[in-house]
DNA sequence: TGTACATCAGTGAACGCGCGTTCACTGATGTAC
DNA sequence: TGTACATCAGTGAACGCGCGTTCACTGATGTAC
């Protein structure tokens, strides 16, 4: 079939399992998962649609169901990897040890416009508050290390964490309602400058 | 027919204009739109169905184009309702001028568990980021008399109110989250109490 | 190493279902006389 | 004030459509000999 031989060509040649091996599962498990995990930050949990999201990954809607039990199974692990992904990327910006590094990172412009591959808990901390209790738990958990990581460069501080937390899911997510773009760096700057100098006055 | 009369026996004897009347009318349209703000603010925007909204309200659902173009037409309306009322009521709680009182009111249990009277920008942020320009721009005016209202208690400071917006829209939407009522509540007694610091600290 | 066959990843037609929307109809309203 | 009639708010059957899910099938894989 010419369908089948387009999608054949679009595996790198010298692949020596193409598309009904084993190995190949397990690849196309994980192209459906990162997938969702990016279409659930950009468009929300409800957006995603089993044929749309096959599709987008070079396969047929009916090859869904041998790799997740439903499509609700599915968007469980899909949040689980999206908050995961949005993790490791603020663990890497805060390496340095500085909450003034994972701030400038965070309430970066670059942050706000790639929401699909940044932090899952602006992306869709209102959705996961009316969700089952199983996504929130699963939200629960990350910004509860969330916290932990800020608290760590805050001598432990709780309180001032959990402000900068509220202050940086907050900021993030109101940058990215506010349409004009003068408008919504400006929410970026004031809140970034504000966290920058809680964390000098910390650490004199 | 029973349905109907059962419908009837509803309205409150006495009255004048009954059931097919065009005050009657705009009543109905009235009441439509204020249960839409609820489950808006409650399930989101994409939980708003014609046939149940209509059933909620007593009609049934072929009645709804009579008050409004479409589902998206509503939907819209509804938001904006829905930021209103949350408006009025962070309006009302801050009458004495004072950011501590608006902030109690804003980080209380109470707020945070009535989600469907409650303040529409924390209860659909993540929603409204990637909704249409429509509504971005419904959301994004309120978010800016929000900020104007917490700077007016702050003697014009706009970088300090738009920190106190983030952290307040913020804090509450994590509260909604965490499922475990004692760190939900943590939460928000944490931003809370700093916030009223803040508060004391710009009117020494 | 080569051949025969069981396995199983992926295909695509088909299904039931719920949804937004339309429309012919009903019967109360309220106006003209 | 009372009657006849046009208006129109609300009803509920019907529609097309998209969605999640199922399943008989195809053909590549990889194992047994």
């Amino acid at each position: 079939m010419q369908e089948n031989d387009a999608y054949h060509a679009d595996v790198k040649p010298g692949d020596s399992t193409m598309g009904h091996s084993q190995t190949e599962k397990a690849r196309n498990r994980e192209r459906i998962l990162a997938e969702a995990s990016q279409q659930v930050r950009r468009d929300g949990l409800e957006s995603v649609g089993v044929g749309a999201l096959m599709k987008s990954v070079g396969l047929t809607h009916g090859g869904f169901y041998g790799h997740f039990e439903s499509r609700s199974a599915l968007l469980a692990e899909a949040l689980q990897r999206a908050l995961q992904e949005g993790e490791a990327n603020a663990q890497a910006s805060a390496a340095s040890g500085r909450l003034s590094d994972m701030v400038r990172s965070y309430l970066s412009r670059t942050h706000r416009d790639a929401r699909d591959s940044g932090c899952a808990v602006a992306a869709l901390v209102s959705d996961v508050a009316r969700a089952d209790d199983d996504a929130r738990s699963i939200m629960t958990r990350h910004v509860e290390s969330f916290i932990a990581a800020v608290a760590k460069t805050l001598d432990g501080d709780e309180e001032r964490a959990v402000v900068a937390v509220s202050a940086m899911v907050g900021a993030l997510a109101l940058s990215r309602v506010v349409a004009d773009p003068a408008r919504s760096n400006a929410i970026l700057k004031l809140v970034r400058d504000h966290l920058i100098a809680l964390d000098s006055a910390g650490a004199p």
